[in-house]
DNA sequence: CTTGTTATTGAAAACCATTTTCATGTGCAA
DNA sequence: TTGCACATGAAAATGGTTTTCAATAACAAG
């Protein structure tokens, strides 16, 4: 799976050119360069299910396009979560976490159990229907008694996983 | 309303005897000492409505108890929320802000409404038990499904309010 | 009311995720 | 191919929060 690039159109050509071609016409579309760790940064996302830093995703460009820097990838992450490529989250230890939007098979919208103890995540879409058609009934009363334009909600739940609370 | 104390122990006696009496049993139940620094604290997120940060706080209690440093205010929250006497929140500006877990008037459930724009938020109960219906419904389907023993739930809707869209 | 123990405190320094600066490099429209 | 505005990496700065450590105060026991 690792792989060394001679220099960095190789690296872009040989895996990238084949995926998200939604995602780097949006990026282009909002008037932003496609260059070499955008597409990197795109990719290591939509690789996983997993909920990754900043530094994850720094590491995880870093092994196959060593030229990224940390300071990109924020950038890069920030640019994204501004256009809406990207969801950004808070699991309350301190450093942000970032989701692509859209999964890797299309719309994946699902939310979260979150293990106070380990900082386990769990992506959950059971009940997600329901939850989503009343915070859709509550985003209409909102919006309309304090004039709010709603564009995005929130719910986590906050627990113990089994092996933390055996502690 | 500002007042200046001659001491520690008239500070204490003069306001704060009379309030909070659940607050403070809680704290000594926990086996934690009850100290004129914690009072204050407890005090200034009683009379507010508001989403206080940790500083916000400081600032507060300095003006009727100068001898506060930043340092215990931050000990002092971070022990409220281990306890559940105070909740901490992030709203994506870079601080965590508190709010007393129950309100002056007794419970006080409500969930969160916040302006990217210029950080306003808020609280807001309408839908409140349709709300916290379903969640429950959801949060034992969670913990059934993950073994899971959920502690908290998070609510929260993005958007932007009337000022914010103007520009 | 004293006293002793031990938790708590304030100040300063450390920490650490994130942002800014700035000179260099590069995507891409022409 | 070329020019230039945008993007980049390294290093420094930022800023909220935590740690360190010696001094202080809460409070249980006497």
């Amino acid at each position: 799976m690792k792989m060394v690039f001679n220099n960095k159109r190789s690296f872009m050509k040989s895996e990238f050119e084949q995926g998200h071609h939604w995602c780097r016409h949006r990026v282009k579309g909002c008037g932003f360069r496609m260059t070499i760790g955008r597409e990197a940064v795109l990719d290591v996302l939509s690789r996983t299910e997993d909920h990754l830093s900043a530094e994850d995703i720094y590491m995880l460009v870093h092994e196959t396009y060593p030229a990224i820097g940390l300071t990109s990838v924020y950038r890069t992450l920030d640019m994204l979560v501004n256009i809406g490529l990207v969801y950004k989250f808070d699991f309350g230890d301190g450093r942000a976490r970032f989701e692509l939007a859209e999964g890797p098979k299309g719309k994946d919208h699902h939310h979260h159990l979150v293990c106070t103890g380990c900082g386990r995540i769990v992506n959950y879409r059971d009940f997600i229907d329901e939850e989503v058609a009343l915070l859709k009934k509550t985003e209409e009363g909102l919006s309309k008694k304090y004039n709010f334009a709603i564009t995005n909600h929130l719910i986590q739940f906050y627990g113990l996983c089994e092996g933390c609370r055996k502690k």
